[in-house]
DNA sequence: GAGGCGATTGGCT
DNA sequence: GCCAATCGCCTCG
């Protein structure tokens, strides 16, 4: 069952740190496409490192949007990246899937890359789920969006979710604030250290 | 108005 | 491992 609006809005009413570590195991859709989150990081407004840290400007309002809301931008000039909104101006960058649904549709937005390659990473993921600019501000629990805890399914062990430095960035280098699933094919990058603390 | 750079990726050495 | 691609926005003058 997939959360109401007000429930995503709950559950993301958090800090960044705890959102991106409850986040892992989720399931993430764009009409239809898209799999299991394998890896985020969270970018709180106090974070010298996120976009909201020297305030509002026109191209990162959607960070102080209703929590659970998106926020996307353009990086690099070509890729986009996607984040889910939390409390307070925080975010949470999605940077890998786990492909589950509409694989072919996300293949051939990718080029017919390797499964364990379609979504290993933040702009490879926008890519396959057709993620741009116009999707940026919109309810994460409404469509094309469909955010979700994975029900069942069985055999989904939360086994480990391990954090490690983030990715890509030139200040605040040292917050432990990258989460992954341990040992998943479908990171952009292994886990450079498994310690995981308050997991 | 000019210059520099980024929460990245893919191709080449 | 190194580097180009590519562009909106920030900083400085």
């Amino acid at each position: 069952m997939d959360p109401t609006t007000a429930d995503l809005q709950a559950f993301c009413n958090r800090d960044a740190v705890s959102v991106a570590r409850a986040l892992i195991g989720w399931d993430l859709k764009v009409d239809g496409a898209g799999g299991v989150i394998v890896e985020t990081e969270a970018y709180t407004a106090d974070d010298p490192a996120s976009h909201s840290f020297s305030g509002m400007r026109k191209s990162n309002a959607s960070m102080w949007l209703a929590p659970g809301t998106s926020y996307v931008y353009r990086i690099y000039g070509l890729h986009f990246c996607l984040n889910v909104v939390c409390a307070h101006a925080g975010a949470v960058l999605i940077r890998a899937l786990e492909p589950r649904h509409g694989v072919e549709c996300m293949q051939d937005r990718r080029g017919n890359s390797r499964l364990d390659a379609i979504a290993s990473g933040p702009g490879k993921l926008c890519q396959a789920l057709g993620i741009d600019l116009r999707l940026d501000g919109c309810s994460l629990s409404e469509p094309p969006f469909a955010l979700s805890p994975q029900s069942h399914e069985g055999q989904r062990v939360i086994s480990e979710v391990v954090s490690s430095p983030r990715i890509g960035i030139s200040r605040n280098m040292d917050a432990p604030w990258r989460f992954s699933l341990a040992g998943s094919r479908y990171l952009s990058r292994k886990a450079s250290f498994s310690a995981a603390p308050g997991v």
